[in-house]
DNA sequence: AGACCCGTTGTTAACGTTCACAGTCTTGCC
DNA sequence: GGCAAGACTGTGAACGTTAACAACGGGTCT
């Protein structure tokens, strides 16, 4: 009955002449324009489902000049950290009618960041989350592409764009007050890589901490995240004498140098003492459980949405605004008194 | 000079007028069309170079009837597996020049399925990778949406769409293999959720290499992949007399039933072996180091873009094309003689 | 020399939606 | 009964790009 073969999905015209009506009550419905009759909207409705029509929101946003799309730059989404963050940034958007478009970076390197962010301009995004926990990622927000609002997450002091993040510091001082507070003499330090500012924000506050008791500060041993690393460390400690407790800059690390201390011989927390950072899944089962800081990435997530979706909105104005969420304690098995 | 104030960033027209040709022309010479005058073509990248012109990939898409963006539908990618999977994927997209729309589910329904896909159908991606590892999942694809090229990530036998995945039931048969070659007299299982394909797998192929060396087969131990659901499995375990050897089905179990023995003071592997699947990077500084199976998960991203995209560019049918990853094996220290 | 082809450029019309504005039809009120 | 206000609906023009076709010029072939 009539023009036959449709190959190609049914527009809004298709819709309006199926409901004997303008395309443009059509877009009224879909928007729900109030001034729309409740007789005319049922037809409307009905004819939608007949035809099984879905609006194109790829011509929505030529002329609304909004996508409704938010892009997230992040590193190695492997790891517990980032991957958790984005999880719960992708879930905040979606929540709030966004899609998320993502692009993960290998390279760490200044000019990475700037083809993504300016990969995600050219795809229209309404705004972008950058994971930028290095330096040199935090370095390239400063000269922004357009006029695209930008959230970082744990991104420093960097430029002027809002920034959401954990008190690295705060945690890294509550790791070393635990251990002072058992009666260790000091702390050792196993950190991250020195480009990224979590790394330096939990030397900072181990350094605090000791500072505050007034003990001397160990040269603090270099680690890359990995458990490997944090093996190698962990032998190294293993084979000095006055150890008896150690800060370690992250789970996998920490993993690593229970290993090492296994491997040696040293008992934990019979003779040292070892506290982590992230509370991953795992480090509760570890032998022995891990004593550890607790980061809430989701919550993490979720704030810079928040942040994003204001800026965007124009509620809030594009200056930098600085969200801190709060590290937390997780005691367990691996920390006791010396 | 002239028009003045552009609040609005620069058009094709703009560039056009600007290097005295037609917007056509450099559309021409953005899309490299062989017939442009080289003169020209300097002309106008001079031009979009001065007026920081940056084409409108929303018009284009329009158009073109193409958006260059993937969809990915995708459980909790808070675990490792999933996350590096969905890794795998976005790299691979990239690098042929595609933008990746991300969709985490939490729930496992069937309806959650449909939802996301039909979410990212209207956003008019051009095909969709669905990790699939669970049973409600896959059959959530057996009814696609509309024509939308797709693909399943360990997807089963699901519908007629293409399947990209590990091969589960080798590499229980290997894990299993490699413990009874040890001379272990059984081995226990530790399974995943039963809704999981790829616990499904792991099953059967324990149970395979067990009838061939004609052993019977004890009841598995249900766990939800999660450590302390190893943890517990563990401590029913270690109160068992005769279990000397336990396939586990993935390392974050593994980790779990190592903590059970270490609490139960039963050595491994002196007194039982354990071999894990995943190859996480924790495995190799467990106590002790865990022989496990490994998935190449950024191989497994890779071919299910690869098999997209050659369905999405017309060159291969729409038919249900299978590609299976081998796993490999890793041995290490959690596994000996009985 | 004329026909023809090909490389190069321009002109016009889509793509499917929303926006701005102009109608039309009620409705209520004096 | 007339008139204005407001509810409802329709018309035309954007949005910025690519596709289709036409037009022009110069060269080659017969």
């Amino acid at each position: 009955m009539g023009s036959s073969r449709d190959h190609r999905p049914p527009v809004m015209a298709d819709v309006a002449k199926e409901a004997g009506v303008s395309h443009q009550t059509v877009s009224r419905v879909l928007n729900e324009h109030p001034n729309v009759r409740g007789e005319t909207r049922a037809r409307v409705l009905k004819a939608i489902d007949k035809l099984g029509y879905r609006r194109n929101l790829v011509a929505r946003a030529l002329v609304t000049k909004h996508s409704r799309t938010l892009g997230v730059v992040s590193f190695d989404t492997t790891l517990y950290g980032p991957a958790s963050t984005v999880y719960g940034i992708e879930r905040a958007a979606r929540a709030a009618g966004y899609f998320v478009s993502i692009v993960s970076l290998k390279s760490i390197d200044r000019s990475g960041v700037r083809d993504a962010l300016d990969y995600l301009a050219d795809q229209g995004v309404d705004g972008i989350v950058v994971v930028a926990p290095q330096r040199s990622a935090a370095e390239a927000l400063a000269d922004l592409p357009v006029g695209v609002p930008t959230v970082a997450v744990e991104g420093g002091e960097a430029g002027d764009v809002s920034v959401v993040c954990v008190d690295q510091v705060e945690g890294g001082r509550i790791a070393t007050q635990h251990l002072l507070s058992l009666g260790h003499e000091t702390v050792w330090h196993v950190r991250g890589p020195s480009d990224w500012l979590e790394a330096e924000g939990r030397v900072a506050g181990w350094r605090a901490a000791l500072a505050l008791a007034g003990r001397e500060a160990p040269e603090p041993l270099a680690g890359d995240w990995s458990p490997r690393s944090g093996y190698e460390a962990g032998r190294s400690l293993a084979s000095m004498r006055d150890v008896t407790a150690v800060f370690v800059a992250n789970d996998q690390m920490a993993l690593g140098v229970l290993r090492a201390f296994t491997e040696r011989e040293v008992r934990v927390p019979g003779q040292v003492s070892v506290v982590g950072f992230d509370d991953i899944p795992e480090s509760e089962f570890f032998s022995p459980p891990l004593t550890t800081i607790r980061q809430d990435f989701g919550a993490v997530g979720r704030h810079s949405i928040e942040v994003l979706l204001r800026q965007i909105e124009g509620r809030s104005p594009p200056a930098h605004e600085r969200l801190v969420v709060p590290p937390s304690f997780v005691f367990r098995a691996s920390t006791a008194r010396p």
